[in-house]
Order: C-alpha cells, then sequence, then structure tokens
DNA sequence: TTTTGATAGTTAGCATACGAAATAAAAATG
DNA sequence: CATTTTTATTTCGTATGCTAACTATCAAAA
C-alpha cells in the first residue's frame, strides 16, 4: 500500500486533477477553462452580479476572480458594468454570445459530470458529494 | 439546491482548496508549501530516485516537479546528483536538515490528516478513499 | 464636517499545474 | 558506426489560487 493513498492532501488533489482534466479537453473547443465555465454557469444564474458577490459564491479570491473576469471579457463573453448605486462596484452581465452558448455550455458541463461520476453507483455519488460538501464545511 | 453543489468539479475543487489550505498553514513554521512536503515525503520513502520516477508516483508534471525540485534545493532540503549509469538522468537525496526534519513532518502531516478526516466517521473515511481512488481511475 | 474605518476591486509576487517546444544523452536501427 | 528514435529534464506560455499592498468609495463617528 502506497503511503501517498493514505493521505487525503494527495488524494483530493489527483481526484481534482483528473476531473480538471476531463473537463477542461471538453470544454477547449469553446475557448473555456473548467473555472472559466463555472463562472460563467453561476453569472447566467444572477446577471447583474457584483464580482465580490459571485466571489463569495465560487468561494473564489477577489484576487483570482479579477484575473479570471478579465480573460472573459477580452473573449467576450461577459461584459463589466459600473454601479450607479456604488461606484466602488461592478455588475456583470453575459453579452449575446455569452447568452447564446450558455446552454450549450450547461449540456455540456451535465454531460462532463455523468460521464465523470458513471464509474460510482447512485447511492456513491449521493455519499462522495456529501463528504466532499463536508470536507468543505 | 445550489446549481454548483451537483457540479463534481466544483465540489473537488472546493474541497481540495479547503485541505489544502489546512496543510499550508501546517507547513508554513516550516517553509514548505502541502506539495513540497508530499515530496519530501515520497523521496524519503526512496532516496537516490529520479525526477521521473518521483513524478510518475506524485502524478505530477516534469515540468511541474522541476521548479517544486528547484525550490527544494533552493531551501536546502534536497539535493540533486546526477547519475553515473545515465546521465541525462539525476538522483534526489535528502539532506541533512531533510533527514533530520522528515519525521516531524510526517507526525505533522499525520495530524493535519486526522484534523481534516475527524468530521467523517470511520466507514466514511474508507469510502471517501475509495471514491477519489476510483475518481482518480 | 472631517476623520476614521470598512468595503470593492485591482495589482504584484509567489507556488502550483499543464501542454508544447527545446536540449541533451542514451538506445535502437540500418 | 552513423542516423534515427526514444528518454530525461528544462524552459516557456497560460491559468488558477493565495497573501499583501494599494486606490477609490462609502458610511459612521467624533
Amino acid at each position: 500500500m502506497n503511503e501517498l493513498d493514505d493521505c487525503i492532501l494527495f488524494l483530493l488533489a489527483k481526484a481534482y486533477q483528473r476531473v480538471y482534466g476531463n473537463f477542461k479537453k471538453r470544454l477547449q473547443p469553446y475557448g473555456l477553462t473548467p473555472v472559466q465555465h463555472l463562472v460563467l454557469l453561476s453569472l447566467s444564474l444572477d446577471e447583474g452580479i457584483s464580482p465580490g458577490e459571485l466571489g463569495r459564491r465560487l468561494i473564489l479570491d477577489n484576487a483570482t476572480l479579477s484575473g479570471i473576469l478579465d480573460r472573459l471579457v477580452d473573449s467576450e463573453w461577459i461584459v463589466k458594468q459600473s454601479s450607479n448605486e456604488d461606484k466602488r462596484s461592478l455588475k456583470l452581465y453575459l453579452t449575446e454570445k455569452g447568452r447564446d452558448g450558455i446552454e450549450v455550455l450547461k449540456r455540456e458541463s451535465d454531460d462532463a459530470n455523468s460521464r465523470v461520476l458513471d464509474i460510482l453507483g447512485m447511492e456513491e455519488r449521493i455519499l462522495l458529494k456529501r463528504f466532499l460538501k463536508d470536507l468543505q464545511q
């Protein structure tokens, strides 16, 4: 038995690496990274949301999200609009390209999820999700 | 129910983020990152191993490992020695600092693992580890 | 009202991570 | 034994992710 396999840090890192890789390949045709795709999905549920609130939902640092949003603006998936109520704050919106692409993106994402999880049984999937959520606290 | 919580990519990313953060804080006093600590633990089991073989065990890209090893050399945890049998290859060894520190490091690591997993029951831990290994294939 | 403190977002620096290309040495092929 | 192929490692470019420092704005207290 490999000692690494007892280390939850290692197991999580490698499972994530693998799943990230799957999503990455599948999203390549759209010019999106896995994280960018999560940002788009989350934004599509709540257009006009601020970077701060989006970061809170995605558990992403402001500093990290800042760069991600810039790249999504560059690739014309989203636009930033400064808020009138609070000039410190931004409002984020999908572009036309973004709104057009989001449905395909959702299907792609659902499919990638199923593909990754299909080695596990139904109860196992539920358990895994619960365990991961517990770890995240 | 948050849609993100149905996405295995998100759940894995956030669980990993959290666990990585725990290890990071705990290893800070030693001047080591979580990944550097995994490299040291793995190397301590097999001194004289090559970067290529080490990367295979840790499922780390050669390109990634290269930088990590450089930083471990800089901080004097390990040394690189060119191999006589195959001059393309390197052999990696712990320094005295490395050999002295490794036991404390193991205790720290075991402790961090327990701390992270103590929200789960015994059977749950076994299950989680199996699921993660399955995802990794 | 001015000071003071909190909040929103960006920027810089460091450490993973990957893919692709470059380099060097060894092995295999003719 | 010269040429080609394979192998080991490094380097480069891009994308997360964190901490810390900085700007701008808002809000509350003196």
